[in-house]
DNA sequence: GCGCATAAGATGTATATACATGTTTCATGA
DNA sequence: TCATGAAACATGTATATACATCTTATGCGC
């Protein structure tokens, strides 16, 4: 349900909150090797690989090589900076919503209990 | 990450964590209407229609009409019950190493929580 | 009883997700 | 130098997810 209020948030910008999140992350931390990717996103390898297609599709992304020829280096386009900076405003409102409505303290207590969850799915 | 560590623990039963919450869902509740399941789960009607094709192709599912021909009934059948029995027990295991790992206080702390977030993204 | 809005599902299409496995490239030891 | 194992990524296949739209069946007003 919570991943469909932001997805609904974000439609007007024509991102999935998937893509908004790839985005974000490629932004802040500018170009990239796609197995750091991954490992920051918690995401599968191969889910990566799958999900970076349409945001390439739409010109959002750039795709280069280094020496070491097995390794992509993932970086956001102005495009996709175009639509990262469009999305924003309603990442921040539909986000404020859930900020605003659990108020901080239960907040900030998600994100540790969260945090905490992943880290406990990983010691397996 | 956390459904990765259920899927990973139901596996040896053949169920991923999507299937087990239904078949649990169709235990408790016994034959439900496709439209209430749906809400129940939280789930898109689109979706849940195509999430039945697993489960039916298993054999894991009947489903029913009633005098309403539009609406259809769905209920756990015995190989469904046998799967079921069989993935509790390791369901049971993951989920006691999520509770005790989080403490009681941030385990029943992330259910309220999560429920308010799930009203707040209802709201709209 | 008829027409029409609505309810319940199904289908077309697109994205998200991961496991098993395949391919290519690199590093490393004999 | 060369074989071999490992790293990085892609592909085959299956499931999960939802929006737009379609089909079919009901209910309701007149």
């Amino acid at each position: 349900m919570v991943t469909q209020a932001y997805d609904a948030a974000l439609r007007p910008a024509g991102l999935r909150a998937t893509q908004f999140t790839m985005l974000s992350v490629l932004a802040i931390r500018g170009r990239i090797r796609q197995r750091e990717f991954a490992d920051i996103l918690g995401m599968d390898g191969t889910t990566l690989t799958r999900n970076l297609q349409p945001l390439l599709k739409n010109g959002w992304i750039q795709i280069d090589r280094e020496k070491d020829q097995r390794v992509r280096l993932i970086s956001i386009a102005k495009p996709g900076r175009r639509v990262l900076d469009r999305a924003v405003p309603l990442w921040r409102e539909v986000q404020s919503q859930f900020v605003t409505g659990l108020g901080d303290e239960r907040w900030s207590g998600l994100l540790g209990t969260l945090a905490t969850a992943a880290d406990i799915a990983q010691r397996d």
